[in-house]
DNA sequence: ATCCAGTCCG
DNA sequence: CGGACTGGAT
């Protein structure tokens, strides 16, 4: 089936029909079948890849993680060598991804990884949840992805395909009713194709049909991005990268909005682990 | 304007 | 629970 056939239409399973699962598993295989999206991630299966890749795309579309992906792979190609780096040579690789803190979480997990799981990720999802910056989504992810588990999970394509074609005009609905449709209609055979066919069928779907993940409970709009604490943050990065280590005043000075907040933004950054401040002058933590 | 393989903090 | 966190494509 092409994927212009599954619009012609919107085709409503329901969650009780023991028909169901057949016959949407039936309709994501053909969808697959013509429309899977290679990815860098999706061969060479390993923890450490999984893992990466999981953080990456956090809130973040795959087209971007697919430009920044082998490059980060090729300079930090394993738990060790990432463990060991500097964060500023984490961030200058991690540059265009946003949301920095992920960056600081995956060194983290790669410390942990290293120093107290003698390398091995664990595949147990709760275990992993206890990491920095893993939750239930990425747990689920890295878990089905690497091992082949068959995990329940709910990320944004996920939540599109069935708010879709089980939820129809329903509003609000809560995660909670949808993990039990997904635990019916997972195949256990091969839960890594399932997942990977349901996310590209959901990415399929987002920008040709009206968004169905605002009926979502956990649907919330973002505040613009310009003029935003965001991109302040994301100014003070980039600054610290080509410069090094600057002056707590130059650096508030040439934020490029008043100094109070600029100052603030700036001490947030310093609380998270991200900067450091030595007598007034600002750079990136080390070790 | 909208939204992207979410998580954390208060 | 609400809000913060990145930056770019469309």
């Amino acid at each position: 089936m092409a994927g212009a056939d599954l619009l012609s239409g919107e085709i409503v399973f329901s969650p009780d029909d023991p028909d169901a699962a057949g016959h949407f598993n039936r309709m994501l295989r053909e969808f697959y079948r013509q429309n899977r999206r290679p990815m860098p991630w999706r061969v060479n299966l390993s923890p450490y890849r999984v893992l990466v890749s999981e953080m990456m795309l956090q809130q973040t579309q795959v087209s971007r993680v697919t430009q920044k992906f082998p490059g980060f792979i090729a300079v930090f190609p394993d738990f060790q060598t990432l463990g060991v780096a500097s964060l500023e040579d984490i961030l200058r690789s991690w540059q265009g991804l946003g949301y920095n803190r992920r960056a600081k979480y995956l060194q983290a997990i790669a410390r942990t990884v290293t120093d107290k799981w003698n390398g091995e990720l664990p595949d147990d999802p709760a275990v992993l949840e206890t990491l920095p910056g893993i939750g239930k989504a990425t747990a689920g992810s890295i878990v089905t992805f690497t091992w082949n588990y068959p995990l329940v999970f709910i990320e944004t394509n996920v939540r599109r395909v069935f708010l879709y074609h089980f939820f129809p005009g329903k509003d609000p609905v809560p995660d909670r009713e949808i993990y039990p449709v997904i635990e019916r209609m997972l195949d256990r055979s091969n839960p890594r194709e399932w997942y990977y066919a349901v996310m590209d069928y959901g990415a399929f779907l987002s920008g040709r049909v009206s968004n169905p993940n605002r009926r979502s409970s956990h649907y919330a709009v973002q505040s613009p991005f310009g003029g935003s604490d965001r991109q302040v943050r994301g100014g003070i990065i980039r600054m610290l990268l080509s410069h090094g280590p600057m002056p707590r005043e130059d650096l508030v000075r040439r934020c490029g909005t008043d100094e109070t907040r600029s100052g603030d933004i700036l001490s947030r950054m310093i609380n998270e682990g991200i900067l450091k401040d030595n007598s007034s002058i600002i750079s990136f933590v080390e070790v």
